[in-house]
DNA sequence: GTCTATAACGTGATAGAC
DNA sequence: GTCTATCACGTTATAGAC
């Protein structure tokens, strides 16, 4: 053990965020089939073996990258009663989130990714909406809520609805909000 | 032009019919990622390559074999204003139709199956629904009819949802039936 | 001439040697 | 950390069987 080492520098870090980086530009852009670890690596440029080797898998890779993106907490505090018109607005106006959504389902078919949509969905948006309602079937009431929410998700960025994607976003806010409201609360 | 040709019989129907079977089983339980093309020539004890020359490629053989399952015509038909339970009625109890839509939206990741995905949408479900409501906002009403659909599914049948999965299903087509009532009927 | 089988090609992720 | 090998995949090229 070396007394004078220096300070733990890291110097890994600054790669793993490179890869992490770029990563996260390829994948949101072209996909997860798209995107090869191959392709990372040359615009990160690195080789392609240290990405496994510091990810585990592409899969992994993937999941990491493009997590902490969505976050509904905002969406979520305010008044109950609006809750509904509330989220459909946050939802059509975060394109961001949105687009990471289509890429996480379309790659949906790889068992990591699958499992972290699942846990995703539990954790940042069942278990705080069930924590707000507070009708004696809350916890069913907010799992139809995190169903209704994902279909509008799925619609606009998986099976690409050009109806809706062109729709005057004020009316859908109003229908599917409404809609979306008495799931919340009868 | 030979007048006295054979209605062009088609000697590998049984092969191509065989091939179908198969295939519909192990993508139906394994995914389009797990089954190999390999694997479906073994079971049905053809050629790996003959295949591809009968379908033209994995994803058009996927798209083939998994479509023609889901119908709603069944559930669309009855009174109006008990559409929204009728039809979530139809969704919990028919597991068949939810395993493939499954089994498609986790290989959305090809282009062929999301453009099957979005067409399968469009014209079993969007356009007949846009049909049968006479609201001025009929056509918008059926969209967003749609995507609500598509999200008790997605729930079920690609993030899991272990809760709605063994909830009661009355209460469900109660629930989600009833705002599902409202998106299509005011 | 149409259908089928053999063998290869190109590319993907990943594991192991240096 | 890097390079190279390996293995599985979908697909194609080629040639044989009916």
């Amino acid at each position: 053990m070396t007394a004078t080492s220096t300070p733990r520098p890291d110097r890994s870090a600054a790669v793993k965020e490179k890869i992490r980086g770029v990563s996260q530009h390829l994948f949101a852009r072209d996909g997860f089939d798209a995107t090869g670890i191959r392709d990372i690596a040359a615009e990160a440029g690195v080789n392609p073996a240290i990405i496994i080797r510091h990810f585990g898998s592409k899969e992994r890779l993937f999941v990491e990258t493009l997590d902490a993106k969505t976050s509904w907490a905002h969406a979520l505090e305010g008044p109950l009663d609006d809750l509904g018109k509330r989220l459909v607005r946050a939802l059509m106006s975060g394109q961001g989130a949105l687009h990471v959504f289509g890429a996480t389902v379309r790659a949906s078919g790889r068992s990591d990714v699958r499992a972290y949509l699942q846990a995703s969905f539990a954790e940042k948006l069942v278990a705080p909406l069930a924590e707000m309602l507070d009708a004696p079937d809350a916890e069913l009431r907010a799992h139809l809520f995190a169903a209704q929410v994902a279909g509008m998700m799925f619609a606009l960025s998986v099976y690409d609805d050009e109806y809706l994607i062109s729709a005057p976003a004020e009316a859908i806010v109003e229908l599917y909000g409404d809609s979306l409201q008495r799931t919340a609360t009868g």
